[in-house]
DNA sequence: TTTCAATTTGTGAACGCTAACAAATTAGCA
DNA sequence: TGCTAATTTGTTAGCGTTCACAAATTGAAA
């Protein structure tokens, strides 16, 4: 028996056009098409081709016509490297990323990425293995030496000297997105706070009162955030969580939290988790120690990831949108390296709590 | 209670060091420091000093010790823009790849990232959203424009005119990680095929004899090769598969495909499944139907992702190293660049059977 | 010494582009 | 038509390197 879901096959009809005839003559006879090429095809003068390419106004109809004719014709493209000698901008940007094996922050690159491509950027990817002002420094010094035009910090800044990072930056734009939202430039674009709200709120609206939390590494801030989240409903609802762990994001490091978490003997009814990883390793350990979710236990997870909704049982947890989050993220450093005078004001964007199968009212005692 | 893992905390001593002022100093004060600077301060000429930078034989070592302490003094950093501009190389390795949310492309993004930054070389990622030759040629052109030394082409290439493309990368050197194993300068580093026999082996050595799969889509080679590893393990013990259903790498679609499986009423006491996040699918599908692991059913997946430990049950899986991949590949292509004459032999990677709770022996009937 | 080769250094011209200014053209208006 | 102002074009000089060559220095052999 063969079931075979339709997935479509490609067939090139590559005779059909003359694109790819010019890709072809471009990249393999010319090697480079320069800007005088061009202006000795159209009969006018470098700079007048330099400010077709460029769209500057003051271009004749005719010239700008036939420019783009030669154009065309060559299949000119500008050589970047020259451009950027020429304007001391590198339309590049650093990125400086820690943890990238997690989820949040590969999607966050990923999304970055994409963002970048479609604004005319492109990005220099800096990992960083250790949370260490040093380590940082030398990751944004090595961006420097590229000559990026601005720099996203996506590594979680957490005692660190923001004021030293900030003072080596010096001139280069820079934008934070795991750091102290604090006036001025820094930024952190995703509730993170409200985030955590929005889970505890979840869980006292069913009606539990015992709750554990297990938090991400407190080196991040969007850990420390979304533990004051959970805290601050706590709180307003004179609640105090029955047990705190401080854990690693991995699903290996939930695992382990929740088997120490069930072995203190604390009784608990819901489980707040600082992300999905690490969710996905508490449901292994409860499951291991007969614990039934959400019958037992309720967990509430944080990012949405894929598995999510496909865990035993299916995860409640807070959505967050990394896409919007970085192309807002990228905006602000493309406004600030085009022009440097720009306010910092940005919007932030509120995640969404999405409720599957892992959390339930507690059980009657 | 409060248990509290020891996250260490990070405390910088910032006034230990003239490091810091040095970077500084730079950072600030001079935007940029060139070759004149630090030969008019060394008092030899900006030739020389371009000679020590690059580790020319030619210098004497009275010149070289006053460049490199003038280098030091400045903290000098070359200008990649000019150098790439004045050698035509720019120190770039494009990367073309597809399907970046799952995990296996992701995490061999990640290690080419890193691979490459050890190298001496940047990376410049283009994320094609359609397996078209148009989009992936369109992908190879804006690599081109952006002038880099050569191409990593990690996008599958099923069905697509693969000479095609050699032709549009033309002189540029190219590797490709997802095509056609054969003669000439094609890669793929992964032994795929071997994982899969892999795979089929250990169901076999434990007595199963329906055996169904869920294969990943059939425009990647990497979901072809798996197949046919599983299949030629099968026909060599004159088994055939009681179903074969081809879906899309992702967590829903594993789970869509066991369903239609279940539903379809074939019989089968053991799963191949292509990767893991399609496992994982199909674990939570068999879990709504009441079927149970590994007793009812055995289940063996591909990519040992972090997570497959910590299923319910933990996953069966062939563990591949996609950073070894990573770096061979770098290698490859760096030697192609540096070295154009040089051959091309490559070692196969062998992947490797991890086993977990998810396997195990037939129910006797 | 002197001479010639070997070594080390310096010079000028690219690389392909943009910025700033100068020149040429066009248009506008008396 | 002539004169000025506005627009469009062209010219020249960098941007920071490396390359190819020429010049200067050194060393060794005669």
């Amino acid at each position: 028996m063969v079931i075979s879901s339709s997935t479509p096959f490609f067939n090139l009809n590559v005779s059909d056009n003359k694109m790819w005839y010019n890709l072809f003559n471009t990249m393999i006879k010319s090697r480079t098409t320069t800007l005088n090429d061009v202006a000795a095809l159209a009969g006018v003068s470098h700079q007048t081709v330099s400010r077709v390419v460029n769209g500057h106004p003051s271009v004749s109809k005719k010239a700008l016509e036939r420019v783009q004719k030669a154009i065309n014709e060559l299949n000119y493209q500008p050589n970047s490297a020259a451009r950027h000698l020429a304007t001391q901008r590198s339309k590049v940007i650093g990125v400086v990323s820690y943890g990238l094996i997690h989820y949040g922050p590969a999607q966050l690159l990923t999304s970055f990425e994409q963002a970048a491509q479609v604004r005319g950027y492109g990005l220099s990817n800096v990992n960083v293995n250790d949370l260490t002002f040093e380590e940082i420094s030398r990751a944004i010094q090595s961006l420097r030496r590229q000559r990026v035009d601005g720099i996203i910090l996506f590594a979680p800044l957490v005692n660190i000297e923001q004021t030293h990072l900030e003072q080596i930056c010096a001139d280069l734009p820079l934008v934070m997105t795991d750091a102290e939202p604090q006036a001025g430039r820094y930024v952190t674009i995703i509730d993170q706070f409200t985030g955590g709200r929005l889970a505890a709120q979840h869980l006292l609206g069913l009606g539990h009162k015992q709750i554990a939390l297990i938090t991400g590494p407190l080196d991040w801030y969007a850990a420390i955030l979304r533990h004051q989240g959970w805290q601050s409903v706590l709180q307003q609802a004179r609640i105090e969580a029955v047990a705190t762990i401080e854990s690693d994001w991995t699903h290996a490091g939930g695992y382990r939290a929740t088997l120490q978490l069930l072995e203190s003997g604390v009784s608990f009814t819901a489980l707040l988790v600082a992300n999905d990883h690490m969710a996905l390793g508490a449901l292994r350990a409860m499951h291991e120690r007969g614990v039934s979710l959400p019958q037992d236990v309720s967990v509430v997870g944080f990012d949405d990831a894929p598995e999510a909704a496909y865990l035993e049982p299916p995860l409640t947890t807070i959505r967050q949108d990394f896409s919007t989050r970085a192309q807002q993220g990228l905006d602000q450093l493309i406004a600030q390296i085009e022009n440097p005078a720009d306010s910092h004001q940005l919007t932030m964007l509120v995640p969404e709590l999405i409720v599957r199968e892992s959390t339930a009212p507690p059980r009657p005692q």
